[in-house]
DNA sequence: ATGTCTTATATAATAAGA
């Protein structure tokens, strides 16, 4: 099963680049974050001529996840207790796997109103898991978790410590969160630094690969050893209209 | 380094979120 997340900033902008994706990387599930539209607006036709189920949650401008699937999506829940109506977790099961497609909040600056509700989230997000019982689960939690995990996920550490994304309190946030049993299913099979999966439009990222690795798919002790590969698939940020994140990617043998 | 992209309101230009 090749799994995919990709945060794609408005899937109405995207749409033409999602389809183009598809056909030329093959992913068996998709999870896509800041969809930006209305669930009933969600283009689930594009999607089924391009061989894909999908379940979709949205909300008007802001935020909406879904995940698209070759193979049947057999359960779909929306949220989780504490995430406060915001559409930002959809978890479904998928050959029996649970995907789960994240969005978790970008927290504006430290100490802000916004950085209380990242924290919030998180530990919802934790309790939401250990409502689901052991890590034995075949799970995987694919999304823009608006945290990079490490300094080697970063362009610029020092710089990226004093605002959000690699700030010392959402690395404990993050960190309690995976401890419930999460692997990173990139650094299961690759150790290099400077592999980013965001680049800020403003400053222009992109081009000088300032970034930060920001986006991942962490799965659950039961699919640990069934992970053969895992890349960041950095082409999609170079096209024309680019969302501000790329694809990740991660094969695992059922 | 307040820069760039997106959406909403509204139908030109600004605000907000990221």
């Amino acid at each position: 099963m090749l799994i995919a997340t990709w945060n794609v900033n408005s899937l109405r902008v995207r749409l033409p680049q999602l389809l183009d994706w598809l056909s030329m990387a093959k992913p068996d599930v998709v999870c896509l974050q800041e969809i930006k539209m209305v669930t009933d607006d969600f283009p689930f036709d594009a999607i089924g001529e391009a061989g894909y189920e999908a379940a979709a949650w949205g909300q008007k401008t802001y935020n909406g996840v879904a995940v698209l699937s070759k193979l049947p999506i057999e359960e779909v829940v929306q949220g989780f207790p504490g995430e406060e109506g915001q559409a930002r977790l959809l978890e479904t099961v998928i050959e029996g796997v649970h995907v789960i497609s994240a969005y978790c909040p970008n927290g504006e600056t430290p100490g802000s109103e916004k950085f209380q509700f990242k924290k919030r989230f998180y530990a919802a997000l934790r309790a939401h898991l250990d409502g689901l019982g052991k890590n034995s689960t075949p799970l995987a939690i694919c999304g823009d978790f608006n945290i990079a995990p490490e300094a080697r996920d970063v362009w610029d550490p020092l710089k990226a410590a004093k605002t959000c994304g690699f700030h010392p309190d959402e690395i404990k946030w993050l960190k309690h969160l995976t401890d419930w049993g999460l692997h990173d299913s990139l650094r299961l099979v690759d150790q290099q630094g400077g592999q980013y999966s965001w680049w800020d439009y403003r400053t222009g990222g992109f081009s000088k690969n300032q970034g930060m690795r920001i986006d991942q798919i962490w799965v659950s002790d039961a699919l640990k050893p069934k992970v053969t590969k895992a890349w960041i698939d950095t082409e999609p940020r170079g096209w024309d209209r680019a969302s501000d994140h790329t694809p990740v990617l991660a094969e695992i043998k059922l």
